[in-house]
DNA sequence: TCCAAATTTAGAATGATTATAAAATAAAAG
DNA sequence: CTTTTATTTTATAATCATTCTAAATTTGGA
């Protein structure tokens, strides 16, 4: 199952309705690289879905991070909540200087969250596994 | 060293003064278990400093953090940023319900931020490694 | 004691996110 | 294919955490 799926699936399971709006949201957070915040979903997707609105994507996201196929990373040092929705135990790294996150392959992470699924008690819904810090490119950049 | 004097260390290194607002900002965060919010520290210190102020609190966190001797750790599912002036490798986990953070003591983080440290090629600032769910307690309450 | 720089403060401004209510849409039933 | 009803979207207003601003205060050093 693709990782779109995994997001379409989890709202039919819900009773909820697959709807156009909910279909982008969906394929963008799946196929996207960026972990992109609200307002960056809503400009790419403007173009195509010229109705679209904002309250629908902050919606939307809202009902993915409850049913724990979207992770909310928070901030990436711009005050901004910045989605995930790739589950699979990784590591984020955000650069506080441009603001961008990506993933980092990491041997540990996956034991790590099944101890925390073994022994914390929680009913889990999701992770934020991220460090910040600037990123290669902006400890070049002359920071002007 | 103690957990307080971490912190006023650093604002002393980077010639910054320790006024007794600062002080008294540090010595909570220092001590407190419930990583709180700059809201909390201001009603916690508002009795003993009634000329505190808020921007104050948020203005001394936000240079402990980038100092990186505290680390933001975002919400949990109260939308307000929570915060840890351990800076120990260990897991955070969030109830989405009461929204308390706790610690978790684990086997795997340490060798997951050194990973971090030796592969990301970052400038690393702070860890935000924290799980979301409902506590144990959450889990047991008539929900209402 | 006096000065210059740093800090605090109160309050205003910003801006992300949430709430609201009306309009649009979708599924279900006939 | 219509009607019905619940869900969803939309635009907009409201909320509220956080940041900004400028004046007043405090600090440490000369």
């Amino acid at each position: 199952m693709d990782r779109t799926e995994t997001l379409t699936q989890a709202l039919r399971q819900k009773g909820l309705r697959l709807t156009p709006q909910r279909l982008a949201i969906c394929r963008l957070l799946a196929t996207s690289e960026q972990h992109p915040t609200a307002q960056m979903i809503y400009e790419q997707l403007r173009p195509q879905y010229p109705s679209l609105s904002l309250a629908t994507v902050y919606n939307t996201l809202d009902i993915l991070v409850n049913l724990g196929v979207v992770n909310a990373l928070g901030s990436a040092g711009d005050d901004v909540v910045h989605y995930d929705a790739d589950t699979d135990p990784h590591v984020n790294l955000a650069c506080t200087v441009c603001h961008r996150v990506i993933d980092l392959p990491s041997q540990h992470v996956r034991a790590l969250e099944e101890e925390v699924t073994a022994t914390s008690g929680y009913r889990l819904l999701g992770a934020r596994v991220l460090y910040y810090g600037i990123c290669p490119d902006c400890q070049q950049q002359p920071e002007e």
